[in-house]
DNA sequence: CGACCGCTTGATCATAATCAAATTTTGTGG
DNA sequence: CCACAAAATTTGATTATGATCAAGCGGTCG
């Protein structure tokens, strides 16, 4: 891990003159957890975090049926949760960048309900369960941030449900670039230009559509001059139309 | 409201002999809010929670965009949540039954992000949040079954992702009824043997079906003597072969 | 009684799945 | 660095599922 060696990976290099790296000093503490907090409490909350060392690409942070004990903010990197079926086949239930919280489904059976993988060589932070808890009950700030973060989850996966159930394939692919467009753009990062951290698998298994229809719906919005796709890399060369495609107000 | 006109609703008749229900006497304590708590606990949980008149069939309990002030805890009837999406059309994105809380979605914005509708004449405990968040700081138990319940509604939804993602009108449909006679089981009615208080349109909005496909598949399932439907009516005959059908499982 | 609403059934159509194959990209070892 | 294998992506042809369009039925309410 000391190894200095630079991959093909697109990310920013971690800032390596400020190694202990802390929620006070954390750049996306804006958007993370620490929202809401003074600085007093920051301190607090920085205690019982406990930041792991990268993870490589396509590991596991937790699987389904693990015993739950913590939630995680991604640090860098991207992940996907997702859910195996019965039949073996993959439902992807969400990507999470740098800022975002994951495995909160695991507090009601005590035991994580969906599977989390790294997408691309990625950090994150673990905040266990039962320390975030008792924190809560001295820090109603914390308390009510939390509570606002599980609803974010639950407002957002009604508009997958939504997605999912009313919208065409041109549609769905169209509000995962815009998604993905406005989460670049909080952390200031480009909103047209970026780098999908998932394959088209995941991208078909997070929006309910195979592999090749979800190629089929990337050649025509390039055949439409809405979007330059390189592989992986996306240039959202019309905006608007992009929305119109999406057909949703946002 | 002093009114004891019985109506032609299927569901039983409240309790008369108790007008003056509270959490200690209620009979849906051991699988609603007070779930885990103590005696002491519930009386003060009780002091909160506001219990309303019956609401007609069709009434709205809130609107998408009202303002958040609480959750719902459903003490009769059934409702639904439903989203509308910016074409006009309507995706309910839950049916809501005695002893479980709706309106936690509002908590993110402090903005209802869904509206609630009651299917049939209904009574719900009105919990309102700022209260139960004080309340929480107060009662670890507290904090930690509303942090449950949100997650529940997760991994809820979660499950219904799957469903509108990977599985066909039949297996749809199986789930949902499955689903809703194990709710009936819960609350100690008939799991074999019930009325469905939403409408095939509603179904389908929920399920991502037309109303027509819902109806094709009542009648297949009626031909395979699965299933028999009187309109609102539902018996399984065999739910061996509906869990068969719904491919889950559970 | 008649209009309306909710539900069912039938015929046809459209979208995305499936099946199949070519092509590009990535990873690995020599 | 190159060669090769494996994996990921794209493109094409065909099919299947559920949507749409259309009509009819039964019950309810004014």
């Amino acid at each position: 891990m000391t190894s200095n060696i630079t991959t093909a990976d697109e990310d920013f290099i971690p800032c390596q003159h400020e190694y202990r790296v802390n929620c006070g000093n954390c750049r996306l503490n804006s958007i993370c957890l620490p929202l809401t907090l003074e600085d007093d409490d920051i301190v607090q909350l920085d205690d019982i975090i406990q930041r792991s060392k990268p993870l490589q690409k396509g590991q596991h942070l937790y699987r389904e049926g693990d015993e739950f004990q913590s939630v995680y903010a991604v640090r860098s990197g991207a992940l996907k949760a997702y859910k195996t079926t019965d039949d073996g086949r993959e439902q992807v239930t969400g990507f999470y960048f740098p800022g975002e919280i994951l495995g909160m489904d695991g507090i009601s059976k005590n035991v994580h309900d969906s599977s989390a993988k790294t997408l691309e060589t990625s950090a994150v932070c673990e905040i266990p369960f039962s320390s975030l808890s008792k924190l809560s009950t001295l820090m109603p700030n914390l308390q009510h941030h939390f509570f606002q973060l599980m609803s974010q989850r639950i407002t957002e996966d009604q508009v997958l449900i939504t997605l999912l159930s009313k919208n065409s394939a041109d549609e769905r692919v169209a509000a995962l670039l815009l998604s993905i467009s406005s989460r670049n753009a909080r952390r200031k990062l480009s909103p047209t230009h970026f780098r999908l951290p998932m394959s088209r698998v995941d991208i078909g298994n997070y929006l309910g559509l195979t592999v090749e229809t979800v190629s089929r719906v990337f050649s025509r919005m390039q055949k439409l001059e809405m979007l330059r796709v390189d592989n992986k890399e996306i240039e959202i060369l019309d905006a608007q139309a992009v929305r119109t495609m999406a057909n949703v107000s946002s």
